[in-house]
DNA sequence: CTGAATTTTCAGTAATTACTGAAAATTGTA
DNA sequence: TACAATTTTCAGTAATTACTGAAAATTCAG
């Protein structure tokens, strides 16, 4: 497993920012190497090529399959796990979409919610109310959303995105449209 | 400055959930505090509601600001400073989408440029372009679409929002716009 | 300009998180 | 079933990140 000059300032970039997402450095090195590699990957070359220990290597695919982002893979006669990501790039876009939601949206709506079905105890908590109440309804679109984009197939999700500036002008399409 | 049991379990809440984002603990439930208390507070404020230290809240502060996410206020007669956040829940999210890209996708779509422009030194160098091209597609499209965002005032944004499990069908519609 | 009020900085320390090596557990083949 | 190959776990330690108090810097009223 060796590791070219590209590969290695890639695979560095993405431990820096690993960090700056919810994962760490390693596992952002990790995934990295995976992706780029063309090949599934053993746990040993990761170990090698990364130049980590070998059971921090058996702790990150813990984590990266808690997050759905590798396939596993046997080779016959050779009793190893080897590991790949998607090839399809929406796949592990819409992917990191979903998990990002259970981690970052989902508990939060909860307690949001019961946050609401409390009796304010004063003018103070009315207040916390209203504002709960705004952060409860754009947080519950955008889990509207995360669910759309998460069964919308790859092509559909990419003429989507596609659309990029064209935003507004769809919406206005919409109003046509819904006038009919 | 009295916070109310409500208000404490959303503060812990975000607290926790800070640390899940790119932001700490402290900073998430300093957040939650300005963002759920009517009035613009000061530092000791602050400093006193989450027995924290003042130097503490200074450099929560400075990192709120670099993010654009707290309004400052000025009292007659009064020598502090005090915070507040936006009381429009978009105008937050747009600043928190804004900042997020800055952070978590402009200087990865750089270090992808680079790896573009070089020569691939062999074929695991090919490979690792054609994954790089991928994600740096993907990545420009949410990059675009996120400025789009940026630009929408909050009323559009609710609107987009609120298309909600309608999405697919927009796309449709665009469709049908498109061929006339 | 002076000095009290306030904010910021920063070196030291505490708390948290990440990583390792050794040992235990699991897997699969003979 | 026995045992070698492989993976996982986990206690200890290293590295990183967060927090504090004291001191320095800034601000502004008189």
């Amino acid at each position: 497993m060796i590791i070219t000059p590209m590969q290695q300032s890639l695979i560095s970039h993405f431990g820096e920012m690993g960090s700056r997402w919810g994962l760490n450095r390693t596992l952002g090195q990790m995934y990295a190497l995976i992706v780029l590699t063309e090949e599934p990957l053993n746990a040993d070359q990761i170990s090698d090529a990364l130049l980590i220990s070998r059971s921090n290597v058996s702790m990150g695919i813990k984590e990266l399959k808690s997050w759905n982002l590798i396939k596993l893979h046997h080779i016959p006669g050779d009793r190893k796990e080897y590991f790949s990501a998607p090839k399809d790039i929406w796949e592990i876009a819409r992917t990191l979409i979903i998990e990002r939601r259970k981690r970052e949206l989902d508990p939060t709506l909860s307690t949001f919610r019961d946050a609401l079905l409390q009796d304010p105890a004063n003018e103070a908590d009315k207040y916390t109310q209203q504002r709960v109440q705004d952060m409860h309804d754009l947080m519950e679109m955008v889990t509207i959303w995360s669910t759309e984009l998460q069964n919308m197939s790859s092509d559909k999700l990419s003429t989507l995105l596609k659309l990029g500036s064209g935003v507004g002008k769809i919406l206005d399409a919409k109003e046509k449209f819904l006038k009919k």
